[in-house]
DNA sequence: GCCGTTTTCGGCCCGACTGTTTTCAGTCG
């Protein structure tokens, strides 16, 4: 049982306590703990092993919720969560997943005509058996035959980069109304989370400028949820949900705090304001006796009223940086222009689109130091990867290049790399000679995606313990929202590649980011340095930099944690194999 | 169920919008 799993069984036990009508608060103390164990970076099973009262050092976890933990991880169940299982059918709790129904309405609707699933709740809502029900009529019934369509439709989050696009233009065109002075997308994209749920902007205006309106004209709104004085929701084409809200500049920072989240971080900043005898909301920081406006101007005033410094929005999860930010003890946060060069880059050689020339012009507009040309090794038929013979061959043109850019006087070099293939057996695709005649050798997984937790975590282990690696590329292999990463050991890769010497990449790609930031975070506790590469197979691909980078921060990374945030020199000293 | 700069008991973040209500409950973020 990792992390996540333990995570999900709290989830579940909220749910239905919820539903079953028990106090809120205990619900929230369970959907509190599974968000606590879902960010954790250790595993839970290594903690316990150190001793269970270990457990309830970690805050949001007390005895009984201790008790849970250690039975899941010695039998694999929760025997209070199968019982509550047994009380409900198994449907229910889909019901939740339903825009604008409830734990209330799902019991409502359990009890009173029997719909144990989302089908059902479809059946019902098209036969109104719904209008009539206590505190339901037509226009319920309605939204709710909506809200399960839309449901089928699209199935939950988004990725990272295509909100960033819709976000870019629902800005411009927001910006084009007249008397709009400031637009700001919040929520989870400014915090850069790897998927979105849906997009938060903030807005702030002349008084009287119809920006509501303007907002539900965008072209792309298929549906409009809401609509009010300071606050506005839509549906897009695409299924995205888009929240407004207009606000005073006085409330700007404290709108802007509140709206970019996460929830637990702004519960726990609340919760502390509280104990200072304060009040937050998002129109600012009030005295909680006299009501009396304290902030709210900027983010920094925010934090400032509660003795904290201000948080970069990546790091706000609650996992340790409100304690660190009320100790001044922050990291400093790795940025774009600290980074040197990129250590993951196919060209026409391989699988990629452009020639070895154009990634180089590519990077060097940049303003890098440097690339490394990894291209696929021989097993990878599929990507063109090279045989033994085609490599020998492709280093010496990669020299030739090197002369060139040397006698035009370029401070650029392209390292000569390989994204060889880890074999099913942990052996790598090239013999160790090759390899060593390498500037950079970038191992990676290709197949055998499903294969069990433990020979995969094997494998990668033995191809780490090779010491031939330089790099381990996109450990988890995991596409979001696509595929799972595979079942492999990260606490384990982790410390072998600390034995070994052995970077691990984040690759930047936004369907990969890979490490994910929890990794990151264990990778730096650790020792081990991260390479932020691109695995770019085009020009175009180099800028993906970007999303690499806020992952980084995410997981707490600063510039001395990156390995390719050194320049040529110290990059080359630290792929040197004794 | 968790937690403690007032507490080992009695609190627990805060506000907007909707629909079905005549003052509020439910849901959402």
């Amino acid at each position: 049982m990792d992390n996540p799993q333990i995570a999900r069984i709290f989830e579940e036990i909220a749910d239905i306590l919820e539903i079953k009508g028990e106090n809120p608060f205990r619900v929230r103390s369970y959907r509190n703990a599974a968000l606590v164990v879902q960010g954790f970076a250790v595993s839970l099973k290594s903690i316990v092993e150190g001793g269970e009262e270990e457990l309830e050092k970690i805050p949001g976890i007390g005895t009984s919720i201790r008790e849970k933990v250690v039975e899941i991880l010695a039998t694999g169940k929760c025997k209070f969560h199968d019982g509550l299982l047994k009380e409900l059918p198994p449907g229910l709790l889909e019901l939740l997943r339903i825009s604008g129904v409830g734990p209330k309405k799902v019991a409502l609707l359990y009890d009173k005509v029997g719909i144990k699933s989302v089908d059902e709740l479809e059946k019902a809502a098209q036969a109104h058996k719904l209008c009539g029900l206590p505190g339901m009529g037509e226009k319920s019934e309605q939204k709710i035959l909506k809200a399960v369509q839309e449901a089928k439709r699209v199935s939950g989050r988004f990725g990272l980069s295509t909100v960033r696009t819709v976000a870019e233009d629902y800005k411009s065109h927001i910006k084009k109304l007249k008397g709009v002075i400031d637009v700001e997308p919040s929520g989870s994209l400014r915090r850069w989370k790897e998927s979105i749920g849906d997009l938060d902007i903030l807005v702030t205006c002349k008084k009287g400028v119809p920006v509501m309106d303007h907002f539900v004209s965008y072209p792309e709104v298929s549906e409009v949820v809401a609509k009010g004085d300071t606050k506005s929701t839509v549906i897009l084409t695409n299924g995205l949900q888009v929240d407004l809200r207009v606000l005073d500049k006085k409330s700007f920072g404290s709108a802007l705090q509140y709206f970019t989240g996460s929830k637990a971080h702004n519960i726990a900043v609340r919760d502390r304001a509280k104990r200072m005898g304060l009040k937050i909301s998002e129109y600012g920081v009030f005295r909680e006796k006299t009501g009396k406006w304290m902030a709210g101007r900027t983010e920094q005033d925010v934090y400032g009223a509660v003795g904290l410094e201000w948080v970069p929005p990546e790091l706000r999860e609650n996992r340790g940086e409100i304690e660190a930010a009320e100790a001044s003890k922050l990291p400093g946060l790795i940025e774009l222009k600290h980074i040197k060069g990129d250590l993951h880059v196919h060209t026409k050689e391989s699988d990629g689109a452009n020639t070895l020339e154009e990634m180089a012009e590519a990077a060097m507009a940049m303003g890098y130091e440097y690339i490394a040309v990894t291209e696929h090794s021989k097993g990878l038929a599929i990507a063109r990867g090279l045989e033994e013979k085609r490599l020998l061959k492709h280093i010496e043109t990669i020299d030739r290049f090197n002369e060139r850019l040397k006698k035009k006087g370029v401070k650029f070099r392209v390292l000569k790399g390989t994204e060889v293939d880890i074999r099913s057996d942990g052996t790598l695709d090239y013999k160790s000679s090759l390899l060593e005649r390498l500037d950079c050798v970038v191992g990676a997984v290709h197949s055998g995606f499903d294969m069990p937790g433990k020979d995969m975590t094997r494998r990668i282990l033995k191809a780490i313990s090779t010491a031939k690696l330089h790099i381990l590329a996109h450990p988890t292999g995991r596409l979001i929202g696509t595929r799972e990463p595979y079942a492999v050991d990260m606490e384990k890769v982790i410390n072998a590649a600390k034995k070994y010497g052995v970077f691990l990449e984040l690759n930047a790609y936004p369907e990969r980011l890979d490490l994910n930031d929890i990794h990151c975070k264990l990778a730096k506790d650790t020792g081990v340095l991260v390479a932020i590469s691109t695995d770019a197979h085009n020009t175009l691909h180099l800028k993906n930099i970007v999303y690499g980078v806020h992952t980084a921060r995410r997981g707490w990374l600063g510039k001395k944690d990156v390995l390719n945030a050194g320049g040529l020199k110290e990059v080359l000293k630290l792929l040197k194999k004794g």
